[in-house]
DNA sequence: ACCAGAAGGTCAGAGAAAGTCAAAAAATAT
DNA sequence: ATATTTTTTGACTTTCTCTGACCTTCTGGT
């Protein structure tokens, strides 16, 4: 038996693929149409469309009130990359480039995947044919073409 | 008398054969199926559908949960990708490394966008701190090791 | 101001799966 | 025959989903 909160999640993805990825629901209304309980939607909404995984809800009580849920766009996302090239400067050390990467993931700006292969890249251990005093500068400079490699 | 975990295990490969090496069960269901307890399905999973032997787990615990089962075709692309590791030798042009990265796009084994990050890591422009005589030698290293982290 | 009604929010508990681990039983090896 | 390995079992744990009672905020009318 699929599970309810899955469908819910997909109706609500798809409404927003025709609306520019920008809906505004009425939470009792919805719960009506699935026939289930009124926090059940806000159940759906905490674990499928929070923060970090790109989405930004807002929320509006009393008369007339609403739930309005957007897709971040990638504009946003761009915009932090770009910040942090710039906030990265020459140098940086794999820990802390493995911190950035790791937020990616979670701002879903990465996939797991790319994720690896951006950490093998810049790894110590793939840098390890450079002296140690170059290998920090060299970092960032590998790093910072990778990502804006995905900014576009 | 066959064991039953034998059994299960051919039940779920020749289920498997007919959906694409691809399958998806409920593990209480299966269980009642063989008139056994739930747990020994997971000892048929542990022992027979083991990563190293090709084959890819997930599960969902709560209502609505399930176990996939996904058969890697692992053999294949990951031979390949040992191939060219072994190929490529210690050193190898920009150039070069393009034209396996395009192919690893038509083999299905990184993605687009994965693509764009493993030329962008291997880049001239990315290396253009080291000295150009230098330069083949630490690409390919930096290449083999992406390489071998997505073979795991 | 005050109040009523109309939204949405919170949180804890019930229910529905799957996971773990170690002991008992069975099969195999020496 | 005995030791070792593999299989089977079941009690207990963890995670995810669904529900309902109660709370907070907003709007509009008096």
């Amino acid at each position: 038996m699929a599970r309810l909160s899955d469908v819910i999640e997909s109706f609500l993805k798809e409404l927003m693929d025709d609306t520019n990825g920008c809906i505004e629901i009425q939470r009792n209304e919805l719960a009506i149409k699935f026939n289930c309980v009124p926090s059940q939607i806000n159940y759906v909404i905490s674990t499928r469309f929070s923060r970090d995984r790109g989405y930004f809800v807002e929320s509006r009580r009393g008369g007339g009130g609403n739930i309005s849920i957007k897709r971040l766009d990638m504009s946003e996302k761009a915009n932090y990359l770009m910040h942090i090239i710039v906030a990265m400067g020459d140098s940086i050390s794999q820990q802390s480039a493995e911190i950035f990467i790791n937020n990616f993931i979670g701002f879903d700006i990465v996939s797991a995947r790319e994720a690896i292969l951006m950490k093998a890249a810049i790894s110590d251990r793939a840098l390890s044919m450079v002296q140690p005093s170059h290998r920090d500068g060299l970092r960032a400079y590998i790093f910072k073409n990778m990502l804006s490699s995905i900014t576009v």
